[in-house]
DNA sequence: CGACCCTATGTTGCATGCAATGTTTCGGGC
DNA sequence: GCCCGAAACATTGCATGCAACATAGGGTCG
């Protein structure tokens, strides 16, 4: 019994199983949902307020993202992800960041660069005046967005996209660094360097130099020490970011 | 009512989620059913003797596949795919195949060199001895399949496979010829030198510039005259391979 | 003859019931 | 105290009901 249903605008916006993908999706992207936490389709569903189907449907898509493993008939389980896991997909993102970078380069305009230099500039002023983790991401992850968007294709877009999703997974669990982020900040202007100067194959070698580097510091971070992380298996109810309740 | 229900051996193999979602697509990728073809869920459910509920979850694995589209209010429809579509794919396609050639060359071993050179030569016997569009095909694909089992990248072997479908697709409403299959044979054996050689940049290369041709190629062959492809919008039966009324 | 409204039809997304199946736990026997 | 068996429990996948919504088609009125 919905207190109110959600109104569907045509292009499927506010559907349940949309906000219950958004909403579990962001709680694992934002390290709410930590991995290996169990998501149990029935206990989320009463959590929200609705019925099994649409958590259902957003779960299968959390695993169809490789955000989430499937465990026989235990419920859902946030993914875990090993070193080996990074490391390939870091290898992969290698290859198509490249390529979008070099796809970038070509379609590049005096709009598109002035967006991208003011996202460089503030990234820029961010790392220098301390340290936000979360500022942080959410700038890197704009940066590589709109190269992705400049480089005008859809699957490479799609592609790149899965990667990023559990490659932002990888990073909560293993590792965080205010230098990696100086560095990160640094290499992505190489880029827009490359960029900007026209030469795509340099783009796309930066581009490539900067993950394969990524993956290097983040290989080391690991060998040295692995964030501690607290093995939890029971559901709690997803932290809320700051929740009135109702 | 089902006569019988199908058995779950625990590592879900039969569901019926399962089966349709396998059948539809295996009917897209044989091309029975083709682009712009309608999926709607109450009908196929009731050809298939099985509730919406599964035909729905395996519609929608074919949306995420990018195998279908979501027509808001008449039901999925098979995914057309056009000219640009196929260069963006084949775009990307070169970066992946490059770099599983290139992983693959340093995992080969001596077992996966017998089982390429196998298939390998099985598939210069065929293409010498008149042309069978299925079985190039599927030649083509086991070969693609073994490099990136052994390239051994999860990741990319998941990315690969995503595009391979919707190329797949692409290839049916397209193009087909036979001299096409006489050239991927011949740049498939170029590879193969370069990574029994133990080359792996040059396999890299080799593989990228066989998905680049066949994008070449391709991309002429429709210039030069796209395949007729009659405009169906109704819903028929799945035409069976060979199916004894029940 | 054309524009318009109104109904019939089809799709969609959500809720819910249910049987099969596996897991866990708890109690009893050794 | 330990091992084994059984029952309670949780999850799963499928079937089905249903209300909202959109589109199409037809009939009516101007």
């Amino acid at each position: 019994m919905p207190t109110e249903r959600a109104v569907n605008p045509v292009t499927g916006g506010s559907l349940l199983a949309d906000r219950a993908y958004e909403e579990m999706k962001g709680a694992v992207l934002a390290n709410r949902l930590r991995p290996g936490d169990s998501l149990s389709v029935p206990a989320l569903a009463v959590q929200m307020g609705i019925s099994r189907s649409p958590v259902r449907e957003a779960v299968q898509r959390l695993i169809h993202d490789g955000l989430a493993t499937h465990v026989p008939h235990r419920g859902a389980v946030v993914a875990t992800v090993d070193l080996e896991d990074v490391r390939q997909l870091y290898t992969v993102r290698e290859a198509l960041e490249g390529l979008a970078a070099r796809l970038a380069t070509e379609r590049l305009d005096a709009t598109k660069v002035a967006e991208l230099r003011a996202l460089l500039e503030e990234h820029e002023r961010l790392v220098a005046s301390g340290y936000d983790e979360k500022r942080h991401i959410e700038m890197d992850m704009a940066y590589h967005r709109l190269i992705r968007e400049v480089a005008g294709n859809t699957h490479l877009s799609a592609a790149l996209e899965n990667i990023h999703g559990k490659a932002h997974l990888a990073l909560h669990s293993l590792w965080r660094s205010p230098e990696a982020a100086r560095l990160a900040v640094e290499e992505h202007r190489r880029v827009f360097a490359a960029m900007t100067a026209g030469d795509a194959e340099a783009a796309e070698r930066a581009a490539g130099e900067h993950i394969r580097r990524l993956r290097i510091r983040l290989s080391q971070a690991v060998a040295a020490g692995p964030e501690p992380r607290p093995d939890r298996s029971t559901v709690r109810p997803l932290p809320e970011e700051a929740a009135p309740e109702s």
